[in-house]
RNA sequence: GGUCGGUUGACCGAGUGGCUAGGUAGCGGUCUGCAAAACCGUGUACGGCGGUUCGAAUCCGCCACCGACCUCCA
């Protein structure tokens, strides 16, 4: 299992050899959404980002278990929700039963990830189904003595905890400053200190989703889920973390406290984060009210919105950035990430097309060792399209005959775009489908053949208004050397 | 206020102590009857001020601006 992957851990702030703890397998943990509404563009960037990771691992011969979670028990909404579970919120707005708002933005998700052309996880565990397991992690940690209970409900002890660990240690932060920095003295008379976080919380008489405890009939602490069903199907300590950047702190801290408090053993080996996605240079969140749901990109229906931008022009946006810088939205961009997009797979449609020399001026193999250097950099997308627009020049000067590929160069040209562009990235040609592919392409050979009457009559009146019409119902003509190309807009 | 990150050409977006990605748009050219596509060429780029260095946009310091996170409840 050779590999010359690196990358960046977030625990160290560092780029590091990536190695399985138990190769070949390998275990991949990365939060997924809560089901409470639409999935948004902000969604799309850690399904898409871990999505190369997961495909990226398999082609290097993996086993991968790849667990992202369905959070559907519910987290607040914001400071204003008082309180209310946000799932239990948006039911009584909609008269639905939870788990009906849940099944319905679960199955939105879903639909959106295929479009989106990201690959299904091996598990995709739901917090609701694992409350046992959540409580008996709870039990674990009591009976190590980091966590404690109070009129019903279990908060974990941040301060024992960090005698022994380093609580703060992945988001850098210093208890006394955390200690220093609390908001306000209301709603933690039941903890021993404010940064202490809930394990499990008694549930107030009109809660609905709320299940029955040695403590209370309540519901279990937000980060619990992630650590319990982590360590399921994982185990206590496994290869890879991954999420977004804003759950680094508090969740993914609490997360390590959890485990290593219940097993005595760091969980995670290597923690990985996207970036934001931001629109006009502020976080896109539903909390915020700017996001675009995906629904909205794909129709165009939204007002920030000039078009409709397709499911891979969207994959294509989000590849063409470091999955750890912020990528800011806006029309410009997604109109240019289109045209570069449809530039790749227009190369890639007509590589068959290329006829093979006796020579070549052209070594494939050194560029397909800079894409493979480009991947092992920390998924450097950005860089390994940069060597496929190399290719995509390649392949319109061998069919312009300014470049020579030899059989075996060809067909390392074509193994490379399938590899990459196909399997990695996980682009795929949007054209919709075949049905009447053939009479369109029969119709076209005798309008074309008409064409060329005319012209070799010299005739382009007719010529051109031949043309001209076939434009205006979104059809483009390209006069080649050697015959006639159409291309549908 | 604390912690962390960012500031690259018209736009997006990589990257490196000297060889200065890529996409989109613009301009010029090749090819075309014309056009499109493709190919070739092209640009006033690295927030400001100092410092280290033979040499920095890349390292260090200060400043400015922008952003993310900052425990309760979930």
């Amino acid at each position: 299992m050779q590999n010359n992957l690196y990358i960046f851990n977030s625990l160290s702030r560092k780029k590091e050899k990536f190695t399985p703890l138990h190769p070949p397998f390998t275990g991949l943990y990365v939060c997924g959404p809560t089901v409470y509404s639409d999935t948004h563009l902000g969604h799309a960037r850690p399904a898409i980002t871990f999505d190369l990771l997961f495909r990226y691992l398999n082609h290097l011969e993996y086993k991968v278990r790849y667990v992202r979670n369905i959070t559907d028990v519910g987290h607040l909404e914001n400071d204003a929700d008082e309180g209310e579970d946000k799932i239990l919120k948006k039911a009584r707005l909609e008269h639905l039963e939870p788990m009906e708002v849940v099944q319905k933005y679960m199955d939105s998700y879903h639909y959106n990830m295929y479009q989106l052309n990201v690959l299904n996880p091996s598990i995709e565990p739901r917090a609701s189904g694992h409350i046992i397991e959540q409580q008996e992690l709870i039990r674990e940690i009591i009976d190590k003595g980091y966590a404690y209970e109070v009129n019903g409900s279990v908060y974990f002890d941040v301060l024992k905890y960090n005698k022994k660990y380093n609580y703060g240690k992945l988001s850098g932060r210093i208890l006394d400053d955390l200690q220093g920095n609390t908001r306000s003295l209301e709603g933690q008379d039941e903890k021993k200190n404010s940064f202490d976080f809930a394990l499990w919380k008694k549930a107030a008489p009109e809660h609905i989703m709320k299940w029955p405890s040695q403590w209370s009939t309540g519901f279990p602490g937000w980060h619990l889920e992630c650590s319990a069903m982590s360590c399921k199907y994982l185990g206590e300590v496994f290869d890879i973390h991954g999420g977004g950047m804003d759950l680094q702190f508090p969740h993914h801290e609490c997360e390590i406290a959890q485990s290593t408090a219940a097993h005595g053993k760091e969980p995670v080996r290597y923690w990985m984060h996207n970036n934001m996605i931001t629109i006009n240079g502020q976080k896109m969140a539903r909390s915020l009210g700017n996001f675009i749901t995906l629904q909205e990109l794909f129709s165009g229906s939204h007002p920030l919105l000039k078009q409709p931008y397709s499911p891979m022009t969207i994959r294509f946006f989000i590849l063409q950035a470091h999955y750890r810088s912020t990528v800011d939205f806006s029309n410009e961009a997604l109109q240019a990430a289109e045209k570069g997009f449809q530039k790749l797979m227009k190369a890639y449609g007509v590589i068959d097309r290329i006829k093979a020399s006796q020579s070549s001026t052209i070594d494939i193999s050194a560029l397909r060792a800079k894409c493979y250097e480009a991947l092992d950099d920390d998924l450097n997308s950005p860089v390994l399209l940069s060597h496929l627009f190399e290719g995509v020049r390649i392949i319109n000067s061998a069919i312009d005959g300014t470049e020579k590929l030899d059989e075996v160069n060809l067909n390392a040209l074509k193994d490379l775009f399938r590899v990459f562009v196909t399997d990695l990235l996980g682009l795929r040609n949007e054209d919709e489908g075949k049905e009447d592919e053939k009479l369109t392409g029969d119709l076209m050979e005798i309008i074309i053949s008409l064409r060329k009457d005319a012209r070799d009559k010299k005739d382009f009146a007719t010529s051109d208004k031949i043309r001209n019409e076939l434009n205006r119902i979104g059809i483009s003509l390209k006069d080649r050397k050697d015959g006639v190309d159409w291309e549908k807009a």
